[in-house]
DNA sequence: TATGAATGAGGATTCATTCAT
DNA sequence: AATGAATGAATCCTCATTCAT
């Protein structure tokens, strides 16, 4: 008798285990077989429930995605005014799930994949669109037409700040990033 | 007596290759056989100048780093005051032949390997540590206090930057993303 | 659940190859794929099983000296005195499957290439002290003093009807070769 | 201008680096590299001289039996009885320089290589024919009849003992070695 | 004469994948 | 549902050999 319901379950743990490999090995050197010892499971599962390693890698992007998400959508349902919602969009990025090496390392990784591989980089494509979009929308009001370039900047800041975090650098943690796109933002406001 | 001193030239050739095929197929995809077809060389030949392919890499790595400081040294030189040295770093990270998509994939994929080899470690983080140094010793005189701050902050915009125009986002261009660097910068100053 | 229990089989199988392998092409030419084409698997196989090269040929060596032993112990046991535990050890070495020509080839070939594989070397030496210390203990009531030279005059004898049969001598068949060692023992115990 | 006269001189060194690597390296992993980085000469140099690996090893194991034949000439002209001359067959096959662990290893390397190469078969066979007629002729007017059976006993004795020797058994140095085979041809003449 | 340059076939090994159970 | 068995293509690397100089 199968047991049952267990796909979500399996597709979690085997999602969770792709991080973690690819934390701990790089994204070069994640195989099926890292992947599967990772998770406490055989390597043929990993077929059984994605059909193959390229959409496991895939199906991670995207839950990375959702999961930035769900801390993105509920700040920014709090928030007030273009202001609150602009530093909803930084916190979120900030957040303590979204700034472990691990989660970071992964987005590294897939953003290096993605231009040589279709779905990873139609997700990241994806991610660049609403990231900017969002903060565009909001900065209109505040910066009128600098608004496209404050938030091409404030982007490349936060992108910016997480690989600082994910090389280990100086002055780079949670606190002191946030900070520092929080001081990106205000002086692009004072101007 | 055989054809002499083809070393350096073979080496460039290969680093060449190497460029070229971290751009052209992705670091995880970058074999012995795509580096040297590349090259027009045979695969055998890697082995020959390098010793293997850790080793190429390792040597392509070193030789970015070197082009990178070909660059701005004699910027430096010609900078008189602080905050012309600091424009002259700016300049160095976007000049044209940095600023090629082929050569800043290349830093992502070395990034994203740096924690899971030595080797690249090793120079990854010799490259952040000039960088920031560089920075905070001419933000001293000019930010005081603030000078670690801004110098992280610089950092990060530039390899922000950096990754906006490897990602292919939109105003990410060589002369936008000087623009953005060269206005935190005045901001950071004014005050 | 998946065919399960094939690991001795296979296990067998493989050592029977590299045999077979070593007595054909010889031991500089016996490659993962010579083995695994004369056990009509894959080369991955061995890999799956062994974890490479250098341990089945070790497990080979092994196996050759289980079989040896499986000759020699019950013959042991059926021998009542000193002279008949000789004429056992004698017996053992000569019996029908060690005096193949693809085991004495492979012995040939493990004992060329001990001296240079700290396993293969363990073994031989493994090998070596237990011959002669069950023929130095059985003639020492017999020869006394001289138990020790005569062992050692005896494993040679031993090893280089081997060696002569290995090498397809005339008068070096089992028979023959059966005569010589009984010839060399019983001279020694006549004198 | 080239030098004259080079080719005996260079082709002695590459025999005798070939010897050296055997003995170093083991057969199996003796290649074109290691000879000729022992001879202190360029890969290329040996298939100038020889026309390729397969050649050098043919013509170093043509050196060993000239050596060793070397040795046996002279001995046998000053021996004035056909004991004498076996003697002499004994002392030529233990003397310094043909059981040095380099030369035996070497000779257990080629026999071992001997039954897939033909080249070193043919070799092989000429100098197992030569030793046993050279016995047997004179083992003749000593022991009759019996003298087909006394050669095989004692060029099976002489092999072993070489073989003891090379797998560094106790009790097998060239004294004790040289007494061993003395003691089987008394023994043998005595009965 | 002798060399280092260069090759490409073949080495061991790893990998994603398939499959019977 | 999940596994271990098994594969064969692809990986990095080594090797004997060729060649221009």
């Amino acid at each position: 008798m199968p047991k049952l319901g267990m796909e979500p379950i399996r597709k979690r743990q085997l999602i969770a285990a792709t991080v973690e490999s690819i934390h701990r090995n790089g994204f070069a050197d994640t195989t099926v077989q890292t992947i599967s010892r990772a998770a406490g499971l055989s390597p043929g599962i990993i077929h059984h429930y994605f059909g193959g390693k390229g959409p496991l890698l895939a199906a991670t992007m995207r839950a990375l995605m959702v999961e930035l998400r769900s801390c993105l959508v509920p700040a920014l349902r709090r928030a007030v005014g273009s202001r609150e919602r602009i530093e909803a969009v930084i916190e979120a990025n900030f957040a303590e799930r979204q700034f472990q090496p691990q989660v970071i390392v992964t987005w590294l990784a897939f953003w290096g994949q993605a231009p040589h591989d279709p779905e990873l980089g139609r997700l990241q494509r994806i991610y660049a669109r609403r990231l900017e979009s969002h903060l565009r929308y909001d900065l209109r009001p505040l910066v009128g037409a600098r608004a496209p370039m404050v938030a091409a900047g404030l982007a490349a800041m936060i992108d910016g700040l997480w690989l600082s975090h994910a090389l280990g650098r100086p002055d780079a943690g949670p606190g002191a990033a946030r900070a520092l796109a929080r001081d990106y933002l205000d002086r692009q406001l004072a101007g």
